[in-house]
RNA sequence: UGGGGCGUGGCCAAGCGGUAAGGCGCGGGACUUUGGAUCCCGUAUUCGGAGGUUCGAAUCCUCCCGCCCCAACCA
């Protein structure tokens, strides 16, 4: 008799990291903690896939009932600026999480880092070196030829604390030694052949000023910072696997002190890959400096300042980073899922706004010049508490150009000749006769309302389709920029044409119900509204008051071609 | 050619010896005071390949193939 199906435990059936999480508490090891870190180095803008590791972190720490640190690794002077460690701490916020009191610096344990070191020293498991960089790269041998001892590694025990001592005091240019730690020159993982822990930079560091001219390297500060604070599980990216067994070799070989609170453990994870957009620090930071988009927040940007502007939600972003799952495999995300997770948020909060991109003049000859009246418009159909909205309508409106076809195909439900639609939250308009300039393009519809058909609840009959509409005197005309363009060229990546090479703006003509001004008046900053089959746009959350800037939240260029080929 | 990882549908991703979850996308249909909304339905005879073990293999073994990462005093 074949056995049962296993019943799938709920705690073994997320990812990979819970599971061993899981395990490890079980099992009591860690003292059956949970404490994660997220590290960011302060030399750029987080972006949407830090936003995948922000919520890995924060959210397995309180799913396990665990805590999570914020904590900057600047142990690159040379790299970093106050002005990304604000930034990054707004975007952690922004998305949602809470770090409370726990933001640290690696830059807070140079003192203890650097005892750390002298006692490495002591053990002799490790050695000042005077070879230059470039000798060094030489006696590291290669990928496939083992490395050798530089002629230093021999050196005494005093001396080498003489020499680190006179290297934190100052007394020696940069290039010219470096602390190493005493591991094997012939190991195969390259990370091992005597990995540098300590560099000399005379260079002012953000936040320690001029008090350090030697700066630890990331793989001694790491594991270091890790179990000063007391990390159990230290989350980081796939390129950082070589480096664990050194990671491991720290917190092993360093003096433990009371200090010393946990002995972490390195767990490795696929980064997040988008197509359809640019993610790299290097290329993010060129963007930046030569000026191609408006600072680090412009909306077509994928960092999170970027995507707030956008009029994403942080919702919208957790959701996706969820959806994606966490596992070893490099990936390339569809952006449509992340456009697909915005939709779904936005589609319940945003406010309905009728708006007309490429107008279309219809005049209703059954209503009197100057008639007015104001029609009852919902604002959001799948949430009544948004409330309701008046809408003039007169004799003249403006309609989407595309919403009008003079000989429609089979499947075609809008506005044609001799036939009827519906105007939302107005009448059902029949098309009369069609106005057409010299090359025959349509330029003006002269169309009736049926006058019993307002309410389309207790209207006697229906028409298949409804469109969207605008009255002409009440509408302003205003020019709003559009941001759309980088964000989703139409190159994934390599080869091909340079996503970055579009950069300019759109510019957009806005027809809406209301005189736009007043719609921004009466708008928050960062409020959406969804221009009916157009899209989600939001007022920019850090623009002026007022200002028309909107930045399209959700892209649909290949659903509106679709939808354009098959009308 | 050294070491470390990874290969399940177009993109992600469950699965952990018992006969391929789920999401996105895509296709079809329904609905209509919008919809690209919403609701239905469909979408891997097969898990990189070939052998083997087993009553039974995506799951175990062997060999092969492919992709990614590593030779910063970056992180």
């Amino acid at each position: 008799m074949p056995e049962p199906p296993t019943a799938v435990d709920p705690a073994r059936s997320q990812d990979f990291i819970r599971d061993i999480i899981a395990e490890d508490l079980r099992a009591g090891r860690h003292a059956s903690r949970v404490h994660t870190r997220f590290p960011p180095e302060p030399n750029g803008y987080l972006h949407i896939g830090h936003a995948k590791s922000i919520c890995l972190n924060f959210g397995v720490a309180a799913e396990f009932g665990g805590l999570c640190n914020l904590r900057f690794d600047d142990t690159n002077p040379t790299k970093e600026d106050v002005e990304y460690v604000d930034s990054i701490q707004a975007d952690v916020r922004w998305l949602g999480f809470d770090w409370s009191s726990r933001m640290f610096y690696a830059s807070d344990y140079f003192e203890q880092m650097f005892l750390y070191a002298e006692q490495l020293i002591q053990d002799e498991k490790a050695y000042v070196d005077s070879l230059s960089a470039d000798q060094i790269r030489e006696y590291r041998g290669s990928l496939t030829a083992p490395g050798k001892d530089s002629p230093y590694r021999a050196r005494r025990i005093e001396e080498n604390l003489d020499l680190f001592r006179r290297m934190r005091a100052g007394e020696f240019p940069d290039g010219t030694h470096v602390l190493r730690a005493k591991i094997d020159m012939a190991s195969p993982n390259i990370n091992m052949r005597d990995p540098t822990l300590y560099r000399i930079r005379h260079a002012p560091h953000h936040r320690t000023g001029d008090a350090w001219c030697i700066y630890p390297t990331y793989d001694y500060a790491h594991p270091l910072s890790d179990a000063l604070e007391g990390i159990t599980h230290s989350l980081c990216t796939l390129e950082f696997e070589d480096h664990r067994p050194l990671y491991d070799w720290v917190v092993e070989n360093v003096r433990h002190d009371a200090a010393f609170r946990s002995r972490p453990q390195q767990i490795e994870f696929a980064r997040l890959n988008l197509n359809f957009t640019v993610m790299s620090k290097r290329k993010l930071l060129a963007l930046v400096e030569q000026g191609l988009v408006r600072g680090w927040s412009d909306p077509r940007l994928p960092t999170i300042a970027g995507i707030r502007r956008r009029g994403y939600t942080p919702e919208a972003v957790r959701d996706f980073c969820t959806r994606i799952g966490v596992a070893k495999k490099e990936n390339v995300i569809d952006v449509a899922l992340l456009e697909h997770t915005v939709r779904e948020d936005l589609n319940r909060r945003a406010q309905r706004a009728l708006a007309v991109l490429q107008p279309l003049r219809v005049e209703i000859d059954n209503v009197p010049e100057g008639h007015v009246e104001y029609v009852d418009a919902v604002n959001n159909p799948e949430n009544p508490s948004a409330g309701h909205r008046t809408i003039p309508f007169s004799r003249v409106l403006y309609i989407e150009r595309e919403d009008f076809m003079e000989n429609p195909p089979k499947k075609f439900f809008r506005l044609s000749p001799g036939n009827e639609v519906r105007l939302r939250y107005a009448y059902i308009l029949k098309c009369e006769q069609v106005v057409k300039d010299a090359d025959g393009v349509p330029i003006e519809l002269r169309c009736t309302i049926d006058r019993g058909s307002l309410n389309g609840e207790t209207a006697s009959r229906r028409v298949k389709g409804t469109i969207h509409w605008v009255s002409a005197a009440h509408a302003s005309d205003a020019e709003v920029r559009l941001y759309d363009r980088l964000f989703r060229s139409d190159d994934p990546g390599e080869g091909g044409r340079d996503p970055l090479s579009d950069l300019n703006p759109d510019s957009l003509r806005v027809l809406t119900g209301c005189k736009v001004e007043e719609m921004l008046a009466g708008a928050s900053a960062g409020a959406t509204f969804q221009f009916e089959r157009q899209g989600y746009f939001t007022v920019d959350p850090d623009s002026a008051p007022g200002a028309p800037v909107f930045n399209r939240t959700v892209t649909l260029k290949d659903t509106w071609a679709r939808i354009s080929q098959r009308s």
